[in-house]
DNA sequence: AAGACTCTAGTCAGTACTGTCTATTGTTTT
DNA sequence: AAAACAATAGACAGTACTGACTAGAGTCTT
Protein backbone atom coordinates (compact mmCIF):
# COMPACT_ATOMS: atom_id res chain seq x y z
CA UNK A 1 0.00 0.00 0.00
CA UNK A 2 1.25 3.76 -0.86
CA UNK A 3 2.12 5.83 1.89
CA UNK A 4 -0.65 8.21 1.27
CA UNK A 5 -3.82 5.92 1.31
CA UNK A 6 -5.61 8.62 2.95
CA UNK A 7 -5.69 10.50 -0.41
CA UNK A 8 -7.22 7.91 -2.32
CA UNK A 9 -9.79 7.37 1.10
CA UNK A 10 -10.67 10.69 0.67
CA UNK A 11 -11.01 10.86 -2.85
CA UNK A 12 -13.21 7.78 -3.15
CA UNK A 13 -15.39 8.98 -0.45
CA UNK A 14 -16.11 11.69 -1.99
CA UNK A 15 -16.88 9.82 -4.99
CA UNK A 16 -19.36 7.46 -2.91
CA UNK A 17 -22.29 10.64 -3.12
CA UNK A 18 -21.90 10.59 -6.85
CA UNK A 19 -20.05 11.42 -9.66
CA UNK A 20 -17.69 14.28 -10.08
CA UNK A 21 -15.13 16.10 -12.26
CA UNK A 22 -11.42 15.93 -10.90
CA UNK A 23 -12.13 20.47 -10.28
CA UNK A 24 -15.16 19.85 -8.36
CA UNK A 25 -12.89 17.48 -6.25
CA UNK A 26 -10.48 20.04 -5.72
CA UNK A 27 -12.79 22.44 -4.43
CA UNK A 28 -14.88 20.08 -1.79
CA UNK A 29 -11.20 19.42 -0.68
CA UNK A 30 -10.28 22.88 -0.12
CA UNK A 31 -13.51 23.96 0.99
CA UNK A 32 -12.67 21.93 4.09
CA UNK A 33 -10.14 24.05 5.71
CA UNK A 34 -7.45 22.83 7.54
CA UNK A 35 -8.34 19.52 7.20
CA UNK A 36 -6.80 18.21 4.42
CA UNK A 37 -4.13 20.66 4.01
CA UNK A 38 -2.39 18.10 1.42
CA UNK A 39 -3.24 16.88 -1.09
CA UNK A 40 -3.13 19.88 -3.81
CA UNK A 41 -4.76 20.29 -7.36
CA UNK A 42 -2.27 18.44 -9.44
CA UNK A 43 -2.17 15.71 -7.02
CA UNK A 44 -5.94 15.33 -7.26
CA UNK A 45 -6.06 14.63 -11.49
CA UNK A 46 -2.36 12.41 -10.80
CA UNK A 47 -4.62 10.34 -8.38
CA UNK A 48 -7.97 10.12 -10.33
CA UNK A 49 -6.00 9.18 -13.49
CA UNK A 50 -4.38 6.35 -11.87
CA UNK A 51 -7.64 5.01 -9.98
CA UNK A 52 -9.29 4.94 -13.62
CA UNK A 53 -6.51 2.85 -15.09
CA UNK A 54 -6.78 0.21 -12.22
CA UNK A 55 -10.29 0.53 -12.31
CA UNK A 56 -11.56 1.91 -9.70
CA UNK A 57 -13.33 4.94 -11.30
CA UNK A 58 -15.28 4.84 -14.51
CA UNK A 59 -14.19 8.11 -16.74
CA UNK A 60 -16.60 9.64 -19.22
CA UNK A 61 -15.75 13.00 -21.34
CA UNK A 62 -18.82 15.21 -20.74
CA UNK A 63 -19.21 18.03 -23.55
CA UNK A 64 -19.60 21.17 -21.27
CA UNK A 65 -23.76 21.25 -19.97
CA UNK A 66 -23.73 23.58 -17.25
CA UNK A 67 -22.99 26.06 -20.56
CA UNK A 68 -20.36 26.30 -23.40
CA UNK A 69 -16.82 25.12 -21.51
CA UNK A 70 -14.67 22.89 -22.97
CA UNK A 71 -14.54 19.11 -22.67
CA UNK A 72 -14.54 18.30 -18.84
CA UNK A 73 -13.73 14.28 -17.52
CA UNK A 74 -16.51 13.18 -14.90
CA UNK A 75 -15.27 10.54 -12.54
CA UNK A 76 -17.56 7.81 -11.39
CA UNK A 77 -16.88 5.14 -8.63
CA UNK A 78 -17.14 1.33 -9.87
CA UNK A 79 -17.63 -1.64 -7.55
CA UNK A 80 -14.50 -2.26 -7.47
CA UNK A 81 -13.65 1.16 -6.14
CA UNK A 82 -16.25 0.93 -3.38
CA UNK A 83 -14.22 -2.52 -2.20
CA UNK A 84 -11.56 -0.34 -2.14
CA UNK A 85 -12.69 2.15 -0.23
CA UNK A 86 -13.93 0.46 2.75
CA UNK A 87 -10.04 -1.69 2.38
CA UNK A 88 -8.31 1.46 2.77
CA UNK A 89 -11.13 3.00 5.72
CA UNK A 90 -10.32 0.12 7.78
CA UNK A 91 -6.73 -0.46 7.08
CA UNK A 92 -6.28 3.39 8.01
CA UNK A 93 -8.50 3.25 11.65
CA UNK A 94 -6.59 0.42 12.61
CA UNK A 95 -2.57 1.33 11.82
CA UNK A 96 -0.67 3.74 13.38
CA UNK A 97 2.67 5.45 11.90
CA UNK A 98 3.92 8.18 14.34
CA UNK A 99 4.07 11.73 12.61
CA UNK A 100 6.96 13.02 11.37
CA UNK A 101 7.02 16.62 12.30
CA UNK A 102 10.50 17.70 11.61
CA UNK A 103 11.07 19.48 14.88
CA UNK A 104 12.41 16.40 17.05
CA UNK A 105 15.38 16.98 14.19
CA UNK A 106 15.51 20.30 14.98
CA UNK A 107 15.37 19.97 19.19
CA UNK A 108 18.35 17.46 18.71
CA UNK A 109 20.42 19.76 17.40
CA UNK A 110 19.46 22.81 19.85
CA UNK A 111 23.00 22.99 21.89
CA UNK A 112 23.89 24.74 18.57
CA UNK A 113 21.87 27.50 19.04
CA UNK A 114 22.31 30.05 22.36
CA UNK A 115 19.72 29.59 24.67
CA UNK A 116 18.11 33.46 24.20
CA UNK A 117 17.58 32.10 20.51
CA UNK A 118 16.58 29.39 21.12
CA UNK A 119 13.75 30.51 23.64
CA UNK A 120 12.65 32.96 21.25
CA UNK A 121 12.31 30.54 18.27
CA UNK A 122 10.15 28.34 20.32
CA UNK A 123 7.42 31.42 21.43
CA UNK A 124 7.55 32.00 17.61
CA UNK A 125 6.67 28.48 16.96
CA UNK A 126 3.96 28.84 19.99
CA UNK A 127 2.24 31.56 17.89
CA UNK A 128 2.09 29.52 15.15
CA UNK A 129 0.52 26.90 16.69
CA UNK A 130 -1.79 29.06 18.62
CA UNK A 131 -2.52 30.95 14.93
CA UNK A 132 -3.77 27.68 13.52
CA UNK A 133 -5.48 26.50 16.57
CA UNK A 134 -7.53 29.49 16.18
CA UNK A 135 -7.99 28.68 12.21
CA UNK A 136 -9.57 25.18 13.30
CA UNK A 137 -11.22 27.08 16.24
CA UNK A 138 -13.06 28.79 14.21
CA UNK A 139 -14.08 26.27 11.40
CA UNK A 140 -16.09 23.91 13.76
CA UNK A 141 -19.54 24.77 13.39
CA UNK A 142 -21.51 22.85 16.24
CA UNK A 143 -24.42 22.63 13.48
CA UNK A 144 -22.01 19.95 11.28
CA UNK A 145 -22.00 16.33 11.23
CA UNK A 146 -20.94 14.46 14.62
CA UNK A 147 -18.33 12.74 12.53
CA UNK A 148 -16.35 15.78 10.56
CA UNK A 149 -16.27 17.41 13.85
CA UNK A 150 -14.91 13.77 15.61
CA UNK A 151 -12.21 14.43 12.44
CA UNK A 152 -11.47 17.85 13.59
CA UNK A 153 -11.19 17.01 17.43
CA UNK A 154 -8.17 14.65 16.64
CA UNK A 155 -6.25 17.88 14.69
CA UNK A 156 -7.20 19.51 17.89
CA UNK A 157 -5.81 16.99 20.31
CA UNK A 158 -2.32 16.64 18.71
CA UNK A 159 -2.62 20.73 18.26
CA UNK A 160 -2.85 21.27 22.16
CA UNK A 161 -0.57 18.54 22.56
CA UNK A 162 2.10 20.20 20.42
CA UNK A 163 0.75 23.60 22.77
CA UNK A 164 1.85 21.82 25.57
CA UNK A 165 5.10 20.76 24.89
CA UNK A 166 6.29 23.57 23.92
CA UNK A 167 5.73 25.46 26.87
CA UNK A 168 7.19 22.50 28.88
CA UNK A 169 10.47 22.78 26.41
CA UNK A 170 10.50 26.79 27.22
CA UNK A 171 10.42 26.18 30.99
CA UNK A 172 13.00 23.36 30.40
CA UNK A 173 15.28 25.46 28.90
CA UNK A 174 16.07 28.42 31.57
CA UNK B 1 11.91 25.42 0.48
CA UNK B 2 11.05 22.03 0.39
CA UNK B 3 8.79 19.72 2.27
CA UNK B 4 10.99 17.70 4.52
CA UNK B 5 13.37 20.45 5.00
CA UNK B 6 14.32 18.17 8.03
CA UNK B 7 15.63 15.19 6.60
CA UNK B 8 18.43 17.69 4.92
CA UNK B 9 19.10 19.61 8.30
CA UNK B 10 19.59 15.87 9.59
CA UNK B 11 21.89 14.74 7.63
CA UNK B 12 23.69 18.54 7.88
CA UNK B 13 23.78 18.00 11.43
CA UNK B 14 25.15 14.66 11.33
CA UNK B 15 28.08 15.85 8.45
CA UNK B 16 29.05 19.00 11.14
CA UNK B 17 30.97 16.18 13.38
CA UNK B 18 33.25 14.73 10.40
CA UNK B 19 33.04 13.54 6.81
CA UNK B 20 31.30 10.63 6.56
CA UNK B 21 29.84 8.18 3.48
CA UNK B 22 26.20 7.42 2.55
CA UNK B 23 26.04 4.51 3.85
CA UNK B 24 27.63 5.27 7.16
CA UNK B 25 25.01 8.03 7.84
CA UNK B 26 22.28 5.49 6.54
CA UNK B 27 23.14 3.49 9.55
CA UNK B 28 23.85 6.27 12.07
CA UNK B 29 19.73 7.08 10.94
CA UNK B 30 18.28 3.55 11.51
CA UNK B 31 20.67 2.90 14.44
CA UNK B 32 18.58 6.08 16.27
CA UNK B 33 15.27 3.64 15.79
CA UNK B 34 11.83 6.02 16.34
CA UNK B 35 13.32 8.94 15.54
CA UNK B 36 13.80 9.16 12.11
CA UNK B 37 11.95 6.27 10.81
CA UNK B 38 11.14 8.74 7.38
CA UNK B 39 14.46 8.49 5.18
CA UNK B 40 15.21 5.43 3.58
CA UNK B 41 18.01 4.61 2.49
CA UNK B 42 18.05 5.79 -1.37
CA UNK B 43 16.77 8.91 -0.48
CA UNK B 44 20.09 9.14 1.70
CA UNK B 45 21.42 9.22 -1.43
CA UNK B 46 19.90 11.32 -3.46
CA UNK B 47 19.71 14.24 -0.91
CA UNK B 48 23.56 13.84 -0.86
CA UNK B 49 24.31 13.77 -4.56
CA UNK B 50 21.52 16.81 -4.63
CA UNK B 51 23.22 18.65 -2.03
CA UNK B 52 26.71 18.05 -3.09
CA UNK B 53 26.06 20.07 -6.63
CA UNK B 54 24.39 22.52 -4.54
CA UNK B 55 27.78 22.84 -2.89
CA UNK B 56 26.67 22.76 0.54
CA UNK B 57 29.04 19.74 0.59
CA UNK B 58 32.12 18.21 -0.95
CA UNK B 59 32.74 14.97 -2.30
CA UNK B 60 35.82 12.85 -2.49
CA UNK B 61 36.72 9.50 -3.66
CA UNK B 62 38.48 7.35 -1.24
CA UNK B 63 39.54 3.68 -2.08
CA UNK B 64 39.59 1.17 0.19
CA UNK B 65 41.31 2.50 2.95
CA UNK B 66 39.59 -0.06 6.09
CA UNK B 67 40.34 -3.22 3.59
CA UNK B 68 40.38 -4.02 0.06
CA UNK B 69 36.31 -2.59 -0.58
CA UNK B 70 35.60 -1.11 -3.72
CA UNK B 71 35.41 2.88 -3.95
CA UNK B 72 33.47 4.83 -1.45
CA UNK B 73 32.10 8.56 -1.49
CA UNK B 74 32.95 10.76 1.16
CA UNK B 75 31.05 13.82 1.95
CA UNK B 76 31.92 16.88 3.59
CA UNK B 77 30.20 19.92 4.82
CA UNK B 78 31.13 23.15 3.37
CA UNK B 79 30.66 26.68 4.72
CA UNK B 80 27.79 27.17 2.27
CA UNK B 81 26.90 24.06 4.22
CA UNK B 82 27.35 25.43 7.40
CA UNK B 83 25.20 28.13 7.11
CA UNK B 84 22.32 26.57 5.25
CA UNK B 85 22.05 24.40 8.64
CA UNK B 86 21.65 26.84 10.97
CA UNK B 87 19.04 28.60 8.45
CA UNK B 88 17.30 25.07 7.83
CA UNK B 89 17.35 24.49 12.11
CA UNK B 90 16.04 28.13 12.88
CA UNK B 91 13.19 27.47 10.19
CA UNK B 92 12.10 24.26 11.54
CA UNK B 93 12.19 25.27 15.12
CA UNK B 94 9.99 28.53 14.29
CA UNK B 95 7.70 27.23 11.98
CA UNK B 96 4.51 25.03 12.57
CA UNK B 97 2.58 22.60 10.06
CA UNK B 98 -0.15 20.46 11.26
CA UNK B 99 0.49 17.26 10.85
CA UNK B 100 -1.72 14.87 8.68
CA UNK B 101 -1.71 11.65 10.10
CA UNK B 102 -4.75 10.62 8.02
CA UNK B 103 -6.89 9.35 10.70
CA UNK B 104 -8.62 12.39 10.03
CA UNK B 105 -10.12 11.05 6.76
CA UNK B 106 -10.99 7.87 8.11
CA UNK B 107 -13.46 9.31 10.66
CA UNK B 108 -15.19 11.77 8.38
CA UNK B 109 -16.30 8.11 6.39
CA UNK B 110 -16.98 6.73 9.73
CA UNK B 111 -20.98 6.28 9.04
CA UNK B 112 -20.33 3.34 6.46
CA UNK B 113 -18.76 1.28 9.24
CA UNK B 114 -21.49 0.04 11.91
CA UNK B 115 -20.59 0.90 15.30
CA UNK B 116 -19.34 -2.43 16.58
CA UNK B 117 -16.27 -2.63 13.77
CA UNK B 118 -15.52 0.92 14.05
CA UNK B 119 -14.71 0.37 17.87
CA UNK B 120 -13.25 -2.66 16.82
CA UNK B 121 -10.96 -1.57 14.50
CA UNK B 122 -10.51 1.68 17.13
CA UNK B 123 -9.36 -0.72 19.55
CA UNK B 124 -6.42 -2.71 17.25
CA UNK B 125 -5.90 1.15 16.55
CA UNK B 126 -4.98 1.55 20.01
CA UNK B 127 -2.55 -1.50 20.29
CA UNK B 128 -0.63 -0.40 17.74
CA UNK B 129 -0.33 2.73 19.24
CA UNK B 130 0.79 1.15 22.87
CA UNK B 131 2.85 -0.96 20.84
CA UNK B 132 4.90 2.13 19.15
CA UNK B 133 4.96 3.80 22.47
CA UNK B 134 6.87 1.28 24.22
CA UNK B 135 9.13 1.03 21.45
CA UNK B 136 10.30 4.42 22.11
CA UNK B 137 10.22 4.53 25.66
CA UNK B 138 12.93 1.62 25.46
CA UNK B 139 15.09 3.32 23.34
CA UNK B 140 15.00 6.33 25.97
CA UNK B 141 17.81 5.66 27.88
CA UNK B 142 18.45 8.34 30.89
CA UNK B 143 22.10 8.15 30.17
CA UNK B 144 21.65 10.01 26.06
CA UNK B 145 22.30 13.73 26.55
CA UNK B 146 19.81 15.77 27.23
CA UNK B 147 18.62 17.34 23.70
CA UNK B 148 18.01 13.83 22.37
CA UNK B 149 15.82 13.13 25.32
CA UNK B 150 13.92 16.93 24.34
CA UNK B 151 13.49 15.83 20.88
CA UNK B 152 11.98 11.81 22.26
CA UNK B 153 9.70 13.58 24.62
CA UNK B 154 8.23 15.49 21.94
CA UNK B 155 7.35 12.25 19.96
CA UNK B 156 6.24 10.59 23.25
CA UNK B 157 3.67 13.78 23.74
CA UNK B 158 2.56 13.17 20.19
CA UNK B 159 1.85 9.44 20.70
CA UNK B 160 0.29 10.18 24.57
CA UNK B 161 -1.60 12.59 23.06
CA UNK B 162 -3.37 10.34 20.18
CA UNK B 163 -3.81 7.21 22.90
CA UNK B 164 -6.20 9.45 24.93
CA UNK B 165 -7.57 10.57 21.80
CA UNK B 166 -8.79 7.26 20.65
CA UNK B 167 -9.87 6.44 24.52
CA UNK B 168 -12.22 9.36 24.11
CA UNK B 169 -13.31 8.63 20.76
CA UNK B 170 -14.65 4.97 21.52
CA UNK B 171 -16.19 5.82 24.60
CA UNK B 172 -18.29 8.59 22.36
CA UNK B 173 -19.05 5.73 20.02
CA UNK B 174 -21.17 3.68 22.44
C1' DA C 1 36.19 -26.03 1.34
C1' DA C 2 31.60 -25.53 -0.83
C1' DG C 3 27.36 -23.51 0.06
C1' DA C 4 24.47 -20.41 2.49
C1' DC C 5 23.81 -16.24 4.67
C1' DT C 6 24.72 -11.55 6.23
C1' DC C 7 26.84 -6.95 5.86
C1' DT C 8 28.62 -3.27 3.09
C1' DA C 9 27.76 0.15 -0.50
C1' DG C 10 25.51 1.62 -3.49
C1' DT C 11 22.40 2.07 -8.48
C1' DC C 12 18.26 2.73 -10.82
C1' DA C 13 13.64 2.28 -12.71
C1' DG C 14 9.54 3.71 -11.54
C1' DT C 15 5.98 6.09 -8.40
C1' DA C 16 4.13 10.09 -6.01
C1' DC C 17 3.86 14.78 -5.77
C1' DT C 18 4.47 20.03 -6.56
C1' DG C 19 4.52 24.42 -8.84
C1' DT C 20 3.99 26.79 -12.79
C1' DC C 21 1.85 27.49 -17.02
C1' DT C 22 -2.06 27.84 -20.43
C1' DA C 23 -6.59 28.92 -22.01
C1' DT C 24 -11.38 29.94 -21.57
C1' DT C 25 -15.34 32.02 -19.32
C1' DG C 26 -17.52 35.04 -15.87
C1' DT C 27 -17.55 39.32 -13.03
C1' DT C 28 -16.35 43.83 -11.66
C1' DT C 29 -14.41 48.35 -12.33
C1' DT C 30 -13.96 52.73 -14.74
C1' DA D 1 -18.02 48.50 -23.57
C1' DA D 2 -13.13 47.97 -22.77
C1' DA D 3 -9.92 46.76 -19.35
C1' DA D 4 -8.82 44.36 -15.41
C1' DC D 5 -9.38 40.68 -12.53
C1' DA D 6 -11.09 36.26 -10.55
C1' DA D 7 -12.72 31.57 -11.20
C1' DT D 8 -12.82 27.28 -13.96
C1' DA D 9 -10.33 23.31 -15.80
C1' DG D 10 -6.57 20.97 -16.60
C1' DA D 11 -1.58 19.83 -18.66
C1' DC D 12 3.06 19.07 -17.80
C1' DA D 13 7.89 19.54 -16.63
C1' DG D 14 10.50 18.73 -13.03
C1' DT D 15 11.45 17.29 -8.00
C1' DA D 16 11.29 14.05 -4.16
C1' DC D 17 11.04 9.56 -2.82
C1' DT D 18 10.68 4.29 -2.67
C1' DG D 19 11.60 -0.56 -3.31
C1' DA D 20 13.89 -3.85 -5.67
C1' DC D 21 18.01 -5.07 -7.48
C1' DT D 22 23.31 -5.78 -7.93
C1' DA D 23 27.68 -7.23 -6.43
C1' DG D 24 31.71 -7.94 -3.70
C1' DA D 25 33.57 -9.20 0.96
C1' DG D 26 33.18 -11.40 5.57
C1' DT D 27 31.27 -15.06 8.51
C1' DC D 28 29.15 -19.31 9.65
C1' DT D 29 27.71 -24.02 8.75
C1' DT D 30 28.06 -28.81 7.72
Amino acid sequence: MGIAMHKELHLLGLLQSGPRTGYQLHRITKAHGELYTDLKKGNVYYLLDRMARSGELEVTAEAGAPGPRRERLVYTITESGRQRFHELLREILRAYDPPHTGVEVGMVFLPYLDVAEATQLLTERRRAVLDRRAALVGEMEPSDHEHVSLAQDHLLCLIDAELSWIERTIERLQ
